[in-house]
RNA sequence: UGGGGUAUCGCCAAGUGGUAAGGCAUCGGUUUUUGGUACCGACAUUCCCAGGUUCGAAUCCUGGUACCCCAGCCA
């Protein structure tokens, strides 16, 4: 993939890393990916992961992989384990150990404690909805709560029964006093913890009262030294609020918040509480379902990291909104498994061809190159004999005029070995196509035939030596571009019924060892991969991660 | 209607006053025992719109327009 380096789309955030050091005021980078394990990554968390590590790679600084854990009834083992290994697999190492918000939850209790005693915060015993109404709206200023004036001790002392328990989870939060008036709903005296007695993956009963993401991010940088808090867009409006609690409260560092755009691909939708549904509901296998757009997802498909990498290197990063077209990603994976891909052929669905000439002077045994442009990947062995599946898509008994492959008295190809003529075509009562009898020349192994061109070239497979195996064609998950784009219409109303196709294929025998997550290229067909999960010797299990460009698919298309 | 953003080819995206990079997609062609790959070529007189400044504007000014985000005790 030595064309990411040529073909990276530019990066604003690196630019302005690039000139803060060349004014001398960067020191060391130090980013920080801060997922809430909530749900399994996905293909955007990939760009902000490939931003994040890449920029700390680039600079020669720190990634920390950091759990924004603030919200335990939302959160789960299961994810923090699948995100670890997500980043792992991407090709990411994070600085350190793996850090969490909760492991800060007494320091931030601290500075609780700090803006309650300069009068900067209070406890509220206002009810969601009440806080609502005194919040005002988008175009009408707040109201100060009646609770706004509460002397420091008194607001000391309900925090501290908010945190020893003594009540019920909502009765009370604690808030930051700033603006009822401001423009930015933000300001207008934000909530900085409520109670949750709530059982939490790291700090298990220790607390029922959990900061909120805005009391929580800024200052968890500080702590870290972050130097670069990157995020997406919709937290634009929250900086000027974490910028107030690190000009408030005594924090050991200064970090800068820097938003970028979040990713969208067109025919995927890109949403936790969607993905999430998706899995709940059991339209999709699981998180990990070779139709899902997350890591694990993707991974299972066949795609790569390098691929992955690349995509995110091609997209750019940048402020505007935009949805990318998925081809973008069908062509990093092609690019990838291209050049890496062994090769093999399988027939998806067979048609019987017996050879009528067949002889003592005919190889039973044919060497084929493991990749036709890379011969030092080293050779395969093709049984070749009078009995072959070739697939139906390469068969017209009344083709049309460019129709390169094979017909009644046409000749073409088997790949790799000889050309065949069609000679005659049997069928049963019904009409249906039992085989097709056809003649090779013996002197087309290896070299072309003399006096004539044969242009078209199929795959085949011997039938006595090929090995079944259950072949999963994947396809976009929505038949629409923009399947969330109508708030009237469920996106689950674009579910592609054709998503998944499973077939039962014929392979060339030397997949009958293919290792799990193995990729191919099935000359012809497209790039496979050995499922993770499901194949072994015995139970042979592809997944179709993206199939070959098709012209002729093309041609026929314009024709019809 | 308040605040915060964004607008350059079908999509992504450079460009920061000197006369529109690149990638994807598309369309031609060459090579080819993958109708794949590779290679060659085509593809924005125009930068959301309208005025203005300037010898010169996608870039500066003015006024519009469109789209995205914000009224969770989610992140």
């Amino acid at each position: 993939m030595s064309k990411a380096e040529t073909t990276a789309a530019p990066n604003f955030i690196r630019n302005l890393i690039t000139d803060e050091r060349a004014q001398g005021q960067t020191t060391k980078v130090v980013t920080r990916f801060p997922p809430e394990p909530n749900g399994y990554l996905h293909i955007g968390h990939a760009k902000s992961i490939c931003l994040n590590f890449g920029l700390a790679e680039q600079f020669g600084g720190d990634c920390h992989l950091r759990f924004d854990d603030t919200n335990p009834a939302k959160e789960e083992q299961e994810y923090i384990d699948s995100i670890q290994e997500d980043v792992r697999w991407l090709g990411f190492q994070w600085a350190g150990e793996v850090r969490y918000a909760s492991n800060y939850f007494d320091q931030l209790y601290q500075w609780a404690l700090h803006l309650i005693r300069e009068g900067k915060a209070y406890v509220c015993e206002l009810t969601p909805e009440q806080m609502r109404e005194y919040r005002g709206t988008l175009t009408e200023p707040g109201r100060p709560s009646p609770f706004r004036d509460r002397t420091p001790a008194e607001n000391l002392a309900e925090f501290e029964r908010m945190r020893a328990g003594e009540y019920p989870d909502g009765a009370k939060v604690l808030r930051a006093k700033i603006d009822m008036a401001a423009a930015n709903i933000n300001l207008r005296d934000p909530i900085l913890y409520r109670i949750r007695h709530a059982h939490h993956h790291q700090t298990g009963d220790l607390w029922c009262i959990y900061p909120s993401y805005d009391f929580t991010h800024g200052q968890s940088d500080a702590i870290e030294g972050v130097t670069h808090s990157i995020c997406t867009l919709e937290f634009e409006d929250h900086r000027p609020l974490y910028e107030w609690f690190l000009a408030n409260l005594p924090v050991p560092h200064q970090p800068k918040q820097t938003e970028f755009a979040r990713l969208n691909l067109n025919y995927t939708v890109t949403s936790k509480r969607k993905l999430k549904l998706l899995v709940d509901q059991g339209i999709v296998e699981g998180w990990d379902d070779p139709r899902m757009p997350t890591i694990a997802g993707l991974r299972r498909r066949g795609y790569t990291p390098a691929a992955l990498r690349h995509f995110c290197d091609l997209i750019g990063v940048t402020r505007s909104n935009g949805v990318v077209d998925i081809n973008m990603l069908y062509h990093s994976i092609r690019t990838d498994l291209e050049e890496n891909a062994q090769r093999a052929m399988c027939v998806l669905n067979p048609i019987k061809v017996v050879i009528t000439n067949m002889d003592a002077d005919v190889a039973t045994q044919i060497k084929a190159p493991v990749h036709p442009a890379r011969p030092e990947l080293g050779e395969r062995v093709l049984p070749f004999s009078a009995e072959l599946y070739i697939d139906a898509e390469d068969f017209m008994e009344d083709p049309p005029k460019k129709y390169f492959r094979l017909a009644p008295g046409q000749e073409v190809r088997l790949r790799n070995a000889y050309v065949i003529r069609c000679d005659q075509v049997i069928k049963d009562e019904q009409g249906h196509i039992l085989e097709l009898q056809c003649s090779l020349d013996k002197e087309t192994l290896g070299k072309n035939p003399e006096g004539r061109k044969v242009k078209g070239v199929i795959h085949w497979v011997s039938a006595a030596h090929a090995v079944p195996a259950e072949v999963r064609l994947y396809d976009n998950l929505f038949t629409v571009e923009a399947p969330d784009a109508d708030k009237e219409v469920d996106f689950l109303a674009h579910l592609n019924p054709d998503s998944l196709v499973s077939v039962q294929a014929y392979c060339e025998p030397s997949l009958a060892q293919a290792q799990p997550e193995t990729h191919y290229q099935f000359e012809r067909v497209g790039y496979f991969c050995a499922d993770r999960h499901l194949c072994q010797e015995g139970r042979l299990v592809f997944n179709r991660t993206v199939g070959l460009k098709d012209s002729w698919a093309k041609i026929q298309k314009k024709g019809a």
